[in-house]
DNA sequence: GCCGTTTTCGGCCCGACTGTTTTCAGTCG
């Protein structure tokens, strides 16, 4: 995929030509082009042109620029921009607190071209007597890049949705709140966030800030007035509180979601029908007469929109759809009807059948499938064919003695090398369920990898590809898999994709789950659970679901037992082959 | 640089906090 490489080099064009205080909209216009290409499911490559025009923030320009790029490598206005200006000065651009004006002033007074070489200027005092420059500056400037050595990158969702919890319950014991609730891209449920964004009300707000920044977990504060804070972690994240009236709850929590793009859009909208929205409210232009705020769903309805769930809030078409009457119902936690991927102490879990089964209908749910690794995965003691055969007749005795709750007999195969499967055919015919997964040779080339992905698609026993990419957020990236073609062969096939929903994972991610509704391909949403308290991950899961647009029938675990059964791939109906014939 | 139920030209979202200034520019979200 050359998109990640393309919206970089945007990204940068966009920060050579702030650097340059260049024209802010044609600045606005190169990062917007940057973040959609960026989140295109399809490689810009195998678009045509007028696919690629058609990517909202493309015009003839952009379009030509990536065009260039994907038959010489390299995008010329990008290498003129870097002769005009060293590289090392955008470095200066991730400093919180410095900006354009900031960077270029280092640069053209001192020669400063990079992050070190600043930090050494300014301990040999050579920024004195440079202007809008003192002191405090000096000071921040020094903390910033610390904190920048120190790491500030995205982190998990499954990492900070528990800390930002954490923090509203503090806030809720020790501050005169009344409504207080978690925005921002938490609230969108995006894989990994930069920040918490918390959203209050109280009548007493300088008191709120009073206990905000003194809560147990601040290690800095960075910004302190009577609206509006934020502090520093002693994790390292940044948490942004702000605090509004009753009256501006609905507007600010719009507001404060974002994301910044939809905000954009949306006053957009607004300022076409004579309306201004802020995080006040909504106001008729000119008078500003207040026309709603209270609600969120004031927002919409002022521009005639129906509500959009924060999931969809990204300008990636949801805004069009809610114009149209298109917008997806989004899939529920409470429609997902059980989990199709559970380990127990028989591979790598933690516990029996017995006890695994019990946290299941303790969860609500009406079935679970057994997935144990295979033998090729020493490490996770993955069963043979016959400890296999040995569990299939533990969980057929179990099915036995339950009521309204079936254990469905299953395995996480191993995809071997070679794109084989670990386990001979024989066994694989009395299961209910095969998820197949890949577990090693992470680095092969995308062909190879592709190939062994769509080899087991091919094998009539499987029925899910377990986490089809096999990254781990913030650890490792996905493997080189060409996942259009992946997608398609499923569709062909009709095995379902896994949406897995360990938070580390999220694979499928939520741009390959559009494409993969787009295709028809079946889904799973599964927590690969381990350790009971893991069926909890299930609303990760869900999350990513929502963000991929999916409907409650698009996700098969949606479905009561037997229909399931039905539609589920595996070849011990014989159903499978069946297909196969006719396919 | 993009884009079009007010436009193919002339618009392009809106406000809070900081530091340095003495009314505001820069930065951030």
């Amino acid at each position: 995929m050359k998109n990640q490489q393309i919206a970089r080099i945007f990204d940068e064009i966009a920060e050579f030509l702030e650097l340059r205080g260049e024209n802010v909209f044609r600045i606005r216009a190169y990062r917007r082009a940057a973040q959609n290409i960026d989140g295109l499911p399809k490689d810009v490559g195998s678009m045509s042109d007028d696919e690629i025009e058609a990517v909202p923030g493309i015009g003839k320009d952009l379009a030509g620029k990536i065009h260039e790029y994907l038959t010489t490598g390299r995008i010329s206005k990008h290498e003129e921009l870097m002769k005009t200006i060293p590289g090392g000065v955008i470095d200066l651009l991730r400093i919180p607190g410095m900006g354009p004006k900031k960077a270029m002033m280092l640069y053209e007074k001192l020669g400063v071209k990079g992050t070190e070489e600043l930090e050494k200027a300014i301990r040999e005092g050579r920024l004195a007597g440079l202007p809008g420059i003192q002191k405090k500056t000096e000071e921040n400037i020094l903390r910033g890049i610390s904190a920048l050595e120190g790491g500030k990158e995205r982190r998990s969702l499954g990492r900070v949705l528990p800390l930002a919890e954490e923090i509203v319950r503090q806030m809720q014991e020790n501050a005169p709140v009344e409504q207080i609730i978690v925005a921002g891209s938490i609230r969108r449920m995006k894989e990994t966030v930069r920040d918490i964004d918390i959203l209050t009300t109280s009548k007493r707000p300088e008191e709120v800030m009073e206990a905000f920044v003194k809560l147990p977990h601040v290690s800095r504060v960075l910004a302190q007035g009577p609206t509006k804070s934020s502090v520093l972690t002693e994790e390292g994240v940044q948490v942004d509180l702000r605090v509004v009236e009753d009256g501006s709850f609905g507007a600010a929590l719009a507001y404060f979601t974002g994301s910044k793009e939809h905000n954009i859009r949306l006053r957009e909208m607004a300022v076409r029908k004579r309306l201004k929205i802020n995080e006040y409210g909504i106001f008729e232009e000119p008078g500003e007469k207040k026309i709603g705020g209270r609600k969120e769903t004031d927002v919409y309805r002022a521009l005639g929109l129906p509500y959009i769930p924060p999931e969809l809030r990204e300008d990636a078409g949801e805004i069009d759809a809610a114009l149209g009457g298109k917008l997806p119902r989004l899939l529920e936690l409470s429609d997902i009807r059980g989990d199709l991927h559970v380990h127990t102490r028989a591979s790598d879990g933690s516990h029996d059948l017995d006890t695994v089964v019990k946290a299941a209908i303790g969860h609500g749910y009406e079935y679970i499938a057994i997935t144990d690794h295979t033998k090729g995965l020493g490490v996770a003691h993955g069963l043979d064919e016959e400890r296999l055969t040995e569990e299939i007749r533990l969980i057929d005795e179990a099915n036995t003695k339950l009521k309204g709750f079936r254990i469905l007999k299953g395995t996480e195969i191993d995809i071997r090398s070679d794109g084989r499967l670990d386990l001979a055919d024989y066994v694989l015919t009395g299961l209910d369920i095969v998820v197949a997964s890949i577990h090693s040779g992470f680095n092969q080339s995308s062909e190879q990898i592709t190939r062994r992905l769509l080899s087991a698609i091919r094998h009539p026993c499987v029925s899910v590809i377990g986490h089809p990419t096999g990254r781990l957020i913030g650890e490792r990236g996905a493997y080189a898999v060409d996942m259009d073609a992946v997608l398609r062969e499923a569709a062909k096939h009709g095995v379902a994709m896994e949406i897995n929903a360990y938070p580390l994972r999220l694979d499928l991610n939520d741009r390959h789950v559009r494409l993969a509704k787009e295709y028809a391909v079946p889904l799973v949403i599964s927590t690969d659970t381990h350790v009971r308290n893991q069926f909890d991950f299930m609303t990760y899961g869900v999350s990513v679901a929502r963000r991929g647009w999916l409907e409650k029938k698009d996700v098969l675990n949606t479905l009561p037992y037997e229909k399931l059964i039905k539609k589920l791939r595996s070849c011990r109906t014989g159903k499978a082959r069946h297909r196969e014939k006719k396919g």
